[in-house]
DNA sequence: CGGTAATATTTCGACATCGAACTATACGAT
DNA sequence: ATCGTATAGTTCGATGTCGAAATATTACCG
C-alpha cells in the first residue's frame, strides 16, 4: 500500500497480508474490549476461567499451555483470580511441586454470566463475513498458525 | 472444536474461527519473536520506528494512531526509544501542545539493519500459504478488521 | 544411598498496555 | 479579552507479559 519500500512481489504481498492480519486482530480485539462484555475481569483472566470451565481443573502449567502464556505470567494472572475468589489453588499431595487450579462457585458463575454475551458479541463482529468466508478464514489461520512442520 | 459447549451452528462456526484466528496470530508472533530478528528492541519499539521510517516524522498522537495504541502507551514507548537515542522529540513552535517525533541516525540505521531479516522471516513464515491464499487471507482480514460501518 | 538432572512454580526487573486524572495550550463564542 | 471547551501529552496505578534466576521437589543413575 503506501510505503516507499521496494521489495519483490512476494515480499510486498507477504507484508500486505501480515499488516492486514495484524490490524484485523488488533481492531477486532479493541472493538470487543469496547463492548465491555467481560465486566470487571480482564481478557487474560477470562481466558483462564474459560479454559477451566470447558476443560475442567488443571495444573497451573497446563493452563499456561492452553492459553499460550508463560509460566511466570500464569502465576500473576492466577494470583489475581485467586485474590478475587474466582479460583482456588490446591497443592498436589503426591507431587508437591504441582498446583491444581479449580474454579470456585463464584468463578463458575462469572463464566456463565459472561459467556452468552461474549459469544453474541463475537457472532455480531464476525457477521461481516459469510459462513463460507468464516470457514475459509479459519482454514487459512489454521495453516498459518501451525507453521512449517520442520524448522 | 473440542468443547462441551452446545451452541447454534453459527455460534460454533464463529467461535471456531475466532479461536483459530487468535491462535494463529499468537503463535505466528511467538515464532517471529523466537527468531529474534529485532535484536535489542521490542516489537512495540520496532512498530514505532518502522512507522516513522516509512511515513516520516509524525506527531506523537499520529504515531499512536498508526500503530493502534493509546496515547499514554506512546509516551512510554517513545520515552524508551528516546532514552536509547533512536528518536528525538521536538516541540512544535506554533502549537506548543504537540510534539513531533523524528528518527535519529541511529534510529534509521536500526530500522535498516533490521528490516531485511524481518521481512525474510515474514516471507518464510507465510510461505506455508500460496500467493492466492495470502491474498485471500488479506482480503478476509481487511473485511473483518473494518467491522460494520454502522454501530 | 547420594548426587545430579529434570520439573513446577515463584520472584524479580523491565517493558507494554490501558483508562482516568492532570497539565498545558489553543480556540471559539460572546 | 475571557470563559469554557477541546486537544496533546504526561502521570499514576493496575494488569499483563516475558526471560532469567531462585526455590522446592521429584526422578534418575551409578
Amino acid at each position: 500500500m503506501p510505503t516507499h519500500f521496494n521489495g519483490s512481489r512476494a515480499e510486498m504481498r507477504t507484508l500486505d497480508t501480515f499488516i492486514k492480519l495484524t490490524r484485523c486482530t488488533n481492531s477486532l480485539f479493541s472493538r470487543l474490549t469496547e463492548r465491555n462484555t467481560l465486566g470487571d475481569i480482564t481478557p487474560s483472566q477470562f481466558a483462564v476461567l474459560e479454559a477451566l470451565y470447558h476443560l475442567g481443573s488443571m495444573t497451573q502449567g497446563e493452563v499456561g499451555a492452553k492459553v499460550l502464556k508463560s509460566g511466570s505470567n500464569m502465576t500473576t494472572v492466577i494470583d489475581n483470580l485467586e485474590r478475587d475468589g474466582r479460583v482456588r489453588r490446591e497443592r498436589d499431595a503426591k507431587d508437591r511441586r504441582v498446583i491444581h487450579v479449580h474454579l470456585t462457585e463464584a468463578g463458575t458463575g462469572k463464566v456463565e454470566a459472561i459467556l452468552p454475551g461474549h459469544i453474541a458479541a463475537l457472532v455480531e463482529e464476525f457477521s461481516v463475513l459469510s459462513a463460507s468466508e468464516q470457514q475459509s478464514l479459519a482454514g487459512l489461520c489454521k495453516k498459518l498458525g501451525k507453521g512449517k512442520a520442520s524448522k
